[in-house]
DNA sequence: ATGAAAGCGCTAACAC
DNA sequence: GTGTTAGCGCTTTCAT
């Protein structure tokens, strides 16, 4: 039932176990009539090389990690998880390579260790860090412990490890344009404070330099990146006497909170207040009104960060293989602002 | 940098190679001095096992497969995959086994051959399915393949899988009850058809058994797991002449998609048509109007799974190995419905 | 073109 | 208590 290993082909074809051996990775001047042979009897036992095996023979290995890094408690239901995932896999197969998906977050960190520990055992060859917040302290860790590395949605302020994010600065400056446009002129923005992520600050910067440049006020209000923090965000704000007419949010779980939040203070939205989120999930367009919004394109990130950890592994790394690669967003506008 | 290996402990320690694995293994009758005298080599050298060669001797794998099946395109925003992976991975972890996932459809039939390939090979020790439509040829030839199997979300018809689900058909009953409680007497139900889905047949079961059991119409619609599924539903049931006074949806995506049509047809919910979802997913909360549902306990699902799963390989498995374990779900009103 | 020998890093036997 | 021997299943020399 379980195992048949090369010397059993071996003895079931009549061949030493090395020329199945070298038939399995198709090495050059086996003659046509013995591989035939040998496949044959591959089949017949249904025989399954060893992983294993093979992985330590070698000292090669095929898996990679994606690691997504936050508060378990503000990211386990996050939607764009599946799809970077989704893509992470796809392409990793795609180049044979398995994946195995870690948890991290501050609250854990014997999730660090575990990771240094399969690392070192060789359990897998180099991890995608999927985060807005992975505190610069970690990266100098990850790159001190020799671990090939590649960021997903957020860069390295020391420009060490390689990174595949979103034109941050530029999307804000979009939705900024989109709402003076329609006539806002007293925009606030929700974004995290003082959490690490270069991700909000871009948002952040890209925000007050856009609003700056168009004449119109701009401030900020703190909220983690979860959709009760928009909700309640919208609230302060709403609260005091001096109210935005416009609150743009750091992404759309947030941006859907605080529709929330205006739903429920009888705030029209557009007509009083205009909202917009940031990133594009699926429910975006099943908000009431709908989301504006700008899109990532997390697939296509998923998919280059892969591509650069694998090509960086298997020794074909561009120049500037340490860069920041930075994709352009969309602006979409819907019923909101 | 990379690799310190159990001789090279042994050296700097002035022990055998033997000693070193003894030390790490926990082995009785090793006297505390050596013991010291070895875990100090370790850290000095930074040494960790490799894994691969510990798989290999032991030929025991500390890894488990967490596959989904589906349609790729309909289920990679899924927004239940990241609960039930996190719980997953959580899980696993804490039992000291990895996970890798696995992305599985009839549109890439070669991913089950890469399952079946890796299982043979030793790259994982089983596999959670989760999946409300894995076809009954699916689970026959994972269990003629020797896989250790947990479904998650389905039952196996022949009752040969074990599995987790929830009452599906409680949960319906609830939510006719519920519905015909304030004053519905005409219940659409919008589920897939013909799609080999004992989840979505036990839901179907469930309605029109409590809609007749409290004597009032019920009808069925078919439609996707998805949002753009639901919305369509609508549509064609609002475009005809005769409509129903309730639309429940099958999942909470196809409610919020509900919504959307219902909201893009000026038809007013809860007023003149109640809708309702199923699962309880983080944005039930923030459609507009909120989406009245049943909630699945997914975490504690998976966790039993991979539980399940674990009891099973580390030959505790109790008595009733095989049986389906189904979880009680609750009913949460909320404005639609 | 094929076979024999060696060893990846580890643990399970048994000997000392 | 500790060291020696053997081998998990595979690939990489090197002979033939």
């Amino acid at each position: 039932m379980s195992r048949a290993t090369l010397r059993d082909v071996a003895a079931q074809a009549g061949v030493s176990h090395q020329t199945v051996s070298n038939v399995l990775n198709d090495h050059p001047s086996i003659r046509p009539a013995t591989r035939e042979r040998v496949m044959t009897a591959i089949r017949a036992l249904d025989y399954h090389p060893n992983a294993a095996a093979k992985a330590l023979r070698e000292s090669r290995v095929t898996t990679l990690c994606c690691a997504f890094y936050g508060h378990a408690a503000d990211d386990i239901t996050d939607p764009y998880r599946n799809l970077v995932q989704s893509a992470f896999i796809a392409e990793a197969n795609a180049r044979g390579y398995a994946i195995t998906t870690a948890m991290l977050g501050e609250e854990h960190p014997e999730g660090f260790e575990a990771l240094r520990t399969a690392f070192r055992g060789r359990s897998f060859a180099g991890v995608v860090v999927a985060s807005t917040t992975l505190p610069p302290e970690r990266m100098r860790t990850l790159a001190a412990w020799g671990v090939p590395t590649v960021l997903f949605d957020r860069a390295d302020p020391e420009g060490e490890l390689p990174s595949v994010t979103a034109d941050y600065v530029g999307g804000m400056a979009q939705l900024v344009t989109h709402h003076v446009a329609r006539g806002r002129r007293d925009l606030a923005l929700v974004v995290p404070g003082d959490d690490f992520g270069t991700s909000a600050v871009l948002r952040r910067e890209g925000f007050l330099a856009a609003a700056h440049a168009h004449g119109v006020r701009a401030r900020l209000e703190e909220g983690a990146w979860t959709a009760e923090a928009g909700e309640l965000a919208f609230r302060r704000l709403w609260g005091g006497e001096d109210r935005p007419d416009a609150v743009l949010c750091g992404n759309d779980r947030m941006g859907a909170g605080a529709l929330l939040a205006a739903r429920t203070l009888g705030v029209s939205v557009p007509v009083e207040v205009a909202v917009s989120g940031f990133d594009d999930f699926e429910f975006a367009r099943y908000t009431a009104p709908s989301l504006t919004t700008v899109h990532l394109p997390h697939g296509e990130m998923a998919r280059l960060a892969v591509n650069r950890l694998l090509d960086h592994l298997e020794g074909r790394a561009p120049a500037d293989e340490s860069a920041e690669v930075r994709l352009p967003v969309t602006l979409v506008p819907r019923e909101s602002a």
